[in-house]
DNA sequence: CAAGTTAGTAGACGTGCGTTTACTTCGTCA
DNA sequence: TGACGAAGTAAACGCACGTCTACTAACTTG
């Protein structure tokens, strides 16, 4: 019994780009093959360079897809480290990294697509938290404040959702807060 | 003019294993290859293999022959958060990542060097942080002073030497020294 | 000085990658 | 209904990688 696959260009350019997203988050780029993509989105392989020209191009398109940090940057300002604090927290703690972590944490792993990462790390995490930020030195608070995230995710790929042992949620999201204050106050 | 070759095992050993340290420590495991650390050795690519087994065990080996962080995790205790500031200072602001802070961050980059990498950050980090800290949750704390160092190592790759634009590096220190305060305290 | 050991060399092997080509099949519309 | 555009497919392309093998030549030893 040979399943019948209907033509659907929309949906098949959407399942595509759903698998690399996942795959992508889960992997980095390096270790993502096409293959792999064209498995995991049910698709033939000759598919996802016809959609989206190449896998760097398909990479660059799943960093667009994805919004600033959703909520993270929006709010009060004077929550603005406690946020920043439950997501880092949260995305330690969980099974699967952030899309945007991952891609940072991995950032000029790839020549090929260190210029992708930068400027999606610049529009999406540097330059909004550098306009938060008043006071001088802006630019070496968010840096530090980046680096911290970007570190987070780098543990949580070495040692897994059990990187910070076992203290309660608020304890860690407590600890992490205050450092982001440090780093952020000016 | 063919320039006659001595032979000199230890001699040729020790030049793979200088520029494997070198190569690694700048492009990362994966971009390194093994004959782009024979020619920087200036040595046969079939020896490399034959004096360290393979790329993976080199690799292992290079990360073997680094200390700790040097001189950064000795000294007086309440001058540590210093130390790691000026540690993370001077490497942000290098031309050169350090080894063990470029390995940190690809970490889990390849599954094939992953348990070389956490094994290494465990040994040269996590434990002797651990140690040195009092209180509860040290562990919570040793995993983000080190995220904070691996994120350094990130954000050195992506923007280079000039990540934090241009404040003095006592600004930067006396920062970057609080905020590793508040990540160690107990 | 002859034989043996071993550092050093050239080149190929198999694999897996991103990409591309040539083709088939589905769906639509004149 | 038949022609045509486009979605989907299978298979190959060229390349770079880590590894390995067969060989050459320098040094050592009796």
């Amino acid at each position: 019994m040979e399943e019948v696959r209907r033509r659907d260009r929309e949906g098949t350019r959407q399942r595509i780009l759903d698998a690399a997203r996942q795959l992508f988050a889960e992997l980095g780029y390096e270790h993502v093959t096409m293959r792999l993509i064209a498995a995991e989105a049910d698709a033939n392989i000759a598919l996802i360079n016809r959609y989206f020209g190449s896998k760097r191009e398909l990479f660059a398109e799943v960093l667009a897809m994805q919004g600033r940090f959703p909520g993270v940057l929006e709010g009060p300002r004077e929550e603005l480290p406690r946020r920043l604090a439950e997501y880092v927290a949260d995305r330690l703690g969980s099974d699967l990294g952030s899309p945007v972590m991952t891609a940072l944490s991995r950032s000029s792993a790839s020549p090929e697509i260190h210029d992708i990462i930068k400027d999606r790390v610049n529009s999406a995490i540097m330059e909004p938290l550098v306009v938060l930020l008043p006071g001088e030195d802006a630019r070496l608070r968010a840096v530090i404040a980046t680096a911290l995230i970007a570190g987070a995710s780098t543990l949580h790929r070495l040692y897994g959702p059990e990187a910070l042992g076992s203290p309660a949620r608020e304890a860690v999201v407590a600890r992490l807060t205050r450092v982001f204050e440090v780093c952020l106050e000016g």
